[in-house]
DNA sequence: ATTACTTAGTGTAAAATATACACACTATCT
DNA sequence: AGATAGTGTGTATATTTTACACTAAGTAAT
């Protein structure tokens, strides 16, 4: 080639929206910043990405740094970039989502000091939040809502052993929309992506219910046989 | 607030990928390169986005420099962003796609000189791209396939007046799968977004087939009803 | 032990949608 | 007049979706 190129230097950065679901209800994941701009404000957990470590990379890194959250897969969902999303100059932000299981994970506890701290907060309860977060918020919930009336990605927001009810109740709050309970079991059940096992619920004061599982072979058998809810 | 916080500089790109539809032929706009690093490679239209513009302004004013389309509304699809795609450094490019419709618009002109040319190229005949480009137009011909099966978007690529058959062979090119042709008249015409004209196909050495346009107003109202192709 | 309470678990009929499949018609060309 | 090439059409079957209500099982309180 010969010619001398400029060298080009980038700065941006990642944000996650993480959804998880407990005590029926559906839940993201924030932490309170503890560093300017937008000091002690509710935030989605994101940071800038170094220079040398991939996209992917940076998501899992800083997840893992400002929440202690470990090894969670994420997908990328949307780019975004208005030119005066944040007051330190043009950062665009890659968004991040992922729908996680909290059994034990209520032990979160950022890593970084860029956060003072990291919860799991109600939709219903959001509060205001820094940069355009709430915008990307609602992409990412959007997106949720989407993807989830054509695969099957609902398991991975319960614990392993479930009952049919929960997870009716997860879709439900999900696409905001009530279910038929005979209608529901019906169709979840001949995707054949459940197990049903020889345990119950414990600790309820009404009848038990069955516990299943979610079966990733034969989901992976499946694979791309894509379904519907709710349309 | 108080803290001077540092001004921050950001770099990064847009590249386009394009779809047309031509005698058939499901085509994708490129652009030769006409500048380092690259210089001469065929590429998708792309380039860096100006500090003080939006992502979404970026990506129309650049394929119209590059290619001489005005006015293309794109949607964002992916951020790709490996270290190392891009000789010069760190530079995330953010991709969009179209769907377009080609009739006149054969005069292709890139009008900034960072292209030498900008042609429609058929996808079986792809040549070799710039950076990570195949990469980029493999993720936009995915999303794109994933689209038309569930929602009506194919009109986007023909002409304003077109037949059934047209209709149907582009869908059978994106899909890659034959599709029965009373089926799909069947279904297609049941959503009840196309006119039937009063008008023949004109110029072909057999029986002419009736014309049908688009019908945006009806398409409007049905909105989100989603559809589906081939599964 | 009885009762009250709460959720689990189940089936069927009707409607809508998807699939498989083949031949006669019409315009043009020679 | 005949050959050619694509248009346009219907039906029967299978599958999927929807609507809808009661009994069974376990727990808690008395």
């Amino acid at each position: 080639m010969g010619t001398i190129l400029p060298k080009f230097d980038s700065v941006f950065s990642i944000d996650c929206v993480i959804f998880g679901f407990d005590e029926g209800e559906l839940k993201i994941l924030l932490i309170e910043r503890n560093e300017e701009p937008f000091k002690n404000w509710w935030a989605l957990p994101g940071y800038i990405v170094e220079q040398d470590e991939s996209i992917d990379h940076a998501a899992e890194r800083i997840l893992y740094e400002l929440t202690g959250l470990r090894g969670i897969y994420m997908d990328q969902f949307y780019t975004f970039g208005d030119v005066n999303r944040h007051p330190q100059g043009r950062v665009i932000t890659v968004a991040y989502y992922a729908m996680i299981r909290l059994n034990g994970t209520k032990d979160l506890k950022p890593i970084s000091n860029y956060a003072s701290k990291a919860v799991w907060i109600t939709l219903n309860d959001l509060p205001k939040l820094a940069f355009d977060h709430e915008k990307i918020f609602s992409k990412g919930f959007e997106k949720i809502s989407h993807k989830i009336s054509y695969q099957p990605i609902a398991f991975e927001l319960l614990p392993e052993k479930f009952t049919l009810t929960q997870l009716q109740h997860l879709y439900e709050v999900i696409l905001n929309k009530k279910l038929d309970k005979r209608n529901f079991r019906k169709k979840i059940l001949n995707y054949g992506i459940l197990k049903e096992l020889d345990e119950k619920q414990k600790g309820v004061s009404y009848r038990a219910a069955k516990l299943y599982k979610f079966d990733r072979r034969k989901h992976a058998k499946l694979f791309q046989k894509e379904i519907t809810f709710g349309r």
